[in-house]
DNA sequence: ACGCGCTGTGAAAATTTCGTCAAGCTGCGC
DNA sequence: GCGCAGCTTGACGAAATTTTCACAGCGCGT
C-alpha cells in the first residue's frame, strides 16, 4: 500500500513517515502543496494524508484540484490544527474522506487509514472472514474450513450483516430491518432464517459461530472470545 | 441504516424523507421536539437530522437532553436557517456532529450523512469502564477484574445507565424511565433488578461498586471516591 | 427507643423469548 | 399445470427473563 504524506512540519512528517513505514506501508512525502499535488497526480497512491496549512497551496485547494481537475478519488485524510467547524465542513465539502485534529496519536492515524482503506478497497477483494468462515461478496460463495456452503439469498444477507459487525451483537430489529426494510413480515420469520442458517453454518461443524443473546439479538464470533 | 428526521416544515420534511428513502435509508420522522426526542430515545437510529427551530422544544434542547439525560451519542446533523456564529457554537456545545445551512441541496445532505456514518461506524468500539468493571457496548460483554459476567437485558441496561453517569447518583424514577419508558410495572420491580445486578457484579468480589442512597436512588462508583 | 417507610432478600408465578418442526404460500422454469 | 426452491406462518415445549409478592432489616425523624 502506497501512502503520500503532505505536511510542511519536518518533525511531524518524520514521525508519521517512520510510523507508517513501520506498519508496512510504502510512504512518499511532500512538504508543500505544489509538489504534493504533482506527486499525487503523477503517481499512484492508495491514500493521501494531507495537512491543511501548507506553503504555496493549502490543503483545501490541493484536495479540490485533485478531485475536480485531475479527477482522482484517492482517499484523503486531512490534518487540521483547529477544532473549527468551518474546517471540518470545508474539508468534507472539497472531498476529503476523513479528518484528524492535531495533535493526534499515530495509532489513531493508522486506525483511520485502515478503516478507510478497508472501506474503499477498490482492489475488488470484497471478502468477509470470521474465524474459519469466509464469504466472498463478489462470487457470493461461502465456505467454512475449506468446505463450500450453499445458502439462500436471505441466508446470505443475514450472514453478511452478522459478519460485517462481528463480533458485535446485532439486535433483532436491526437484522429485520436489514432483511426487509420497513415492511416486516407479520410473524417472526427471523427465527426461522436463523435456524436455517445455523443448520448450514454451524451444524456440520465442531464449534458454533452463531450465538443468541436472549432478548437482544444474535452475534457471530469465534468462541475463543 | 435508520435515520430520524425532525423538522416541522411539511414540505422540507417530505422532500428530505423521499430523497433519503430513495437512497436506501429507512426513515422515520417527527414534526415537533417532544415527539422527536421520544422517538430518538425509545428507538434506535444511526443518525438524526435535526431542525433547530421546532415547536415545543427546540433543536438545542432536544440535542442536549438526548446527550445528557438519555446518554445517547447518536450522530446529529443540525439544520439551521441562520448563519449566525452563535448558533454554530451553541450547536457544537450541546453535542451536534455537523451543520447544514438552509437552504441546502439534498445531495449535500446525503454527502454529509455518508461522511458521518462512515466516520462513526468505522470508529473503534464503544466501551464503558468504572474501576475494574468494563462493559463493551458492541459485544455486550461485561467483565470485572478480568472475569466475564453474564447479565440479563435489564441488567445490561441498568448497568449502562449507572456506568454512563458514574459516579453520579441516579434517582429511582430516572432509572425506571430508562428501563421501561412510560409504562412502568405495577410493583417496584427496580429493587429486584438492582438486587440481581448486585448478585452478579458485587457479590463475587471484595468491594461493592453499587451504592444505594436512601430515599434517592443508586450510584455506581469506586469506593476510594 | 419507637415506628414508619424505604430497602434487601429470596423464591414462586407470569411472561416473554427461543429452538424446532411442519405445513402453506409464491414465483419460476419447464 | 407440475414440481421445486425459497420464504412465511403458526404451533408447541423448553428455556430464560421479568414481574410480583411476602417478609425481614435498616435508616431516619421524632
Amino acid at each position: 500500500m502506497r501512502i503520500l504524506v503532505i505536511e510542511d512540519n519536518r518533525d511531524i512528517l518524520a514521525n508519521v513517515m517512520d510510523y507508517l513505514q513501520l506498519k508496512g506501508y510504502t510512504v512518499d512525502c511532500a512538504q508543500d502543496g505544489v509538489s504534493g499535488l504533482h506527486l499525487a497526480v503523477s503517481d499512484h497512491y492508495d491514500l493521501i494524508v494531507l495537512d491543511i496549512m501548507l506553503p504555496g497551496m493549502d490543503g483545501y485547494q490541493l484536495c479540490q484540484r485533485l478531485r475536480e481537475d485531475a479527477g482522482r478519488d484517492t482517499p484523503i485524510i486531512m490534518l487540521t490544527a483547529r477544532d473549527a467547524l468551518d474546517d471540518r465542513l470545508k474539508g468534507l465539502k472539497v472531498g476529503a474522506d476523513d479528518y484528524l485534529l492535531k495533535p493526534f496519536a499515530l495509532s489513531e492515524l493508522v486506525a483511520r487509514i485502515e478503516a478507510i482503506l478497508r472501506r474503499s478497497s477498490g482492489g475488488g477483494r470484497h471478502r468477509l472472514e470470521v474465524g474459519d468462515l469466509s464469504y466472498d461478496l463478489d462470487t457470493l460463495q461461502v465456505s467454512r474450513a475449506g468446505k463450500a456452503l450453499k445458502l439462500n439469498p436471505v441466508g446470505l444477507k443475514l450472514l453478511e450483516v452478522l459478519m460485517r459487525k462481528s463480533p458485535a451483537v446485532i439486535r433483532r430489529n436491526v437484522l429485520e430491518e436489514a432483511l426487509w426494510g420497513d415492511e416486516l413480515p407479520d410473524s417472526d420469520s427471523l427465527r426461522s432464517h436463523i435456524h436455517q442458517l445455523r443448520q448450514i453454518v454451524d451444524k456440520p461443524f465442531e464449534t458454533a459461530l452463531i450465538h443468541t443473546v436472549h432478548g437482544v439479538g444474535y452475534s457471530l464470533a469465534e468462541p475463543a472470545q
